[in-house]
DNA sequence: TGCTCACTAAACAGAG
DNA sequence: CCTCTGTTTAGTGAGC
């Protein structure tokens, strides 16, 4: 069988992720972080607005840098007609999503009809954003900063209504990622949290900068200039910690299951052995890589170790490229992963499958000053404008100016 | 052409 | 027992 690239939709029989669409929804606005229900009432339609028709030529969308701006960041605080027209703050912290039942729509009414179609057609294909970068977006989108896999389905279809209409298997592939990339970090979500299945999952602060970038360069080849990196790669030591984005809510917030104030409720990973790096080596590329990889700038301050990875990798391929800087700097992290044997798979508990305590990282604890915290948010603020999206906090700064600008 | 990355599929284990 | 979640492996295509 070959890889389905770019699932298609009719291949799809069941639609769980249609089913799940609304549990999934519920779980975003609901969810950990709890929104009001009006205002998710207002973000759901999205979904089921689409016009589900034949959708053209998806693989021309696909490459379209203007896919972002045409879908997403019209979507985000960017466009919204609302946001001059004074729709309501988002519930999202960090984007305006379709605040307006008009949706994307109404947000491309200024442009052609023709784009407005062609965005209506991206919407239904698959977005040219890696899963690393939708998950991303969806645990940032989230109040607490976190978000159980359930809720960043959900989040995806909502956002993203190709895949409600695609095989599960992107599921599959958003687990994938959450495992493998570095960038995200599971968070046990015991506290306040009834009988949730699963763990909560957020964003490494460390690879959130990363992140954006990633998505900046994807995306916003534009602001890219603005965001030119130090020409000397950051080292972990030296970051502008300033410049990052806090991935989690780094403060105790009660309202949030992540109470990173509690070093027992973020886990994060202190042996590098213990961690599946997605992205770990793009991360130590990025100054060679760009837009193509949508995590390629990543780690330029993240916690790989400093030093050159050899290039030269026992085995290629798939997932494993992304956590080669443990393969070959730690050994074998699993018993010998880098010495790919033939036997069965799960043939014995022994092997790779062997329960880590908690989970399959040794997690460290994220610690982040709290006099930081509104520093790194403002910052964070900035780049995330430049990227096209708004934290809440400007949001409240520009939908005030916006609204007596209007009134002017 | 080779390497790397992203994606997909699948198997499996554990928890609920 | 089933479903969901999380982990791991394997394979493929695309980009550089």
């Amino acid at each position: 069988m070959g890889p389905i690239v770019g699932m298609s939709p009719d291949k799809k029989a069941e639609t769980p992720g249609v089913q799940e669409d609304r549990v999934g929804l519920r779980g975003v606005c609901g969810g950990p972080g709890t929104l009001p229900e009006a205002e998710c009432g207002a973000a759901s339609p999205l979904a089921t607005s689409l016009d589900r028709g034949s959708g053209g030529s998806e693989d021309e969308e696909l490459t379209n840098l203007n896919w972002l701006h045409e879908n997403l960041l019209q979507n985000f605080t960017l466009g919204g007609p609302g946001e001059a027209g004074g729709a309501q703050p988002s519930a999202s912290p960090l984007f305006d999503i379709e605040g307006d039942p008009g949706g994307p729509q109404n947000a491309s009414s200024s442009s052609s009809s023709s784009s407005s179609s062609s965005q209506r057609d991206s919407l239904k294909s698959k977005p040219p954003l890696s899963f690393s970068l939708l998950i991303y977006m969806a645990i940032e989108q989230s109040p607490s900063k976190s978000l159980p896999v359930k809720d960043i389905y959900g989040w995806i279809l909502q956002h993203f209504p190709y895949f409600s209409s695609a095989p599960t298997g992107w599921k599959n592939s958003v687990r994938h990622n959450l495992s493998l990339n570095k960038c995200f970090r599971k968070v046990e979500r015991s506290l306040g949290k009834v009988n949730g299945k699963g763990s909560l999952w957020c964003v490494d602060p460390e690879y959130r900068p990363n992140l954006i970038q990633a998505l900046k360069k994807q995306h916003l080849p534009a602001v890219h200039a603005f965001c030119t990196p130090p020409a000397s790669p950051p080292r972990a030591s030296s970051p502008p910690r300033h410049l990052f984005l806090q991935g989690c809510s780094l403060k105790g917030d009660p309202d949030s299951p992540l109470d990173l104030s509690r070093p027992d409720s973020v886990l994060v990973s202190s042996d590098p052995k213990q961690d599946h790096n997605y992205s770990s080596m793009a991360l130590q590329r990025c100054s060679s890589r760009s837009s193509s990889s949508s995590l390629s700038s990543l780690d330029e301050g993240g916690p790989s170790p400093s030093h050159a990875r050899p290039r030269a990798r026992p085995r290629r391929a798939g997932s494993e490229g992304f956590h080669s800087d443990e393969d070959s700097d730690l050994g074998d992290e699993r018993g010998g992963r880098t010495h790919p044997q033939p036997t069965p798979r799960r043939s014995s508990p022994s092997s790779s499958s062997v329960k880590r305590p908690a989970g399959k990282r040794a997690r460290r604890e994220v610690t982040v000053k709290p006099e930081l915290d509104e520093e790194l948010k403002e910052a964070a603020g900035s780049l995330l404008h430049l990227a096209g999206i708004r934290t809440s906090m400007e949001l409240n700064k520009h939908s005030a100016k916006s609204k007596k600008l209007n009134r002017k």
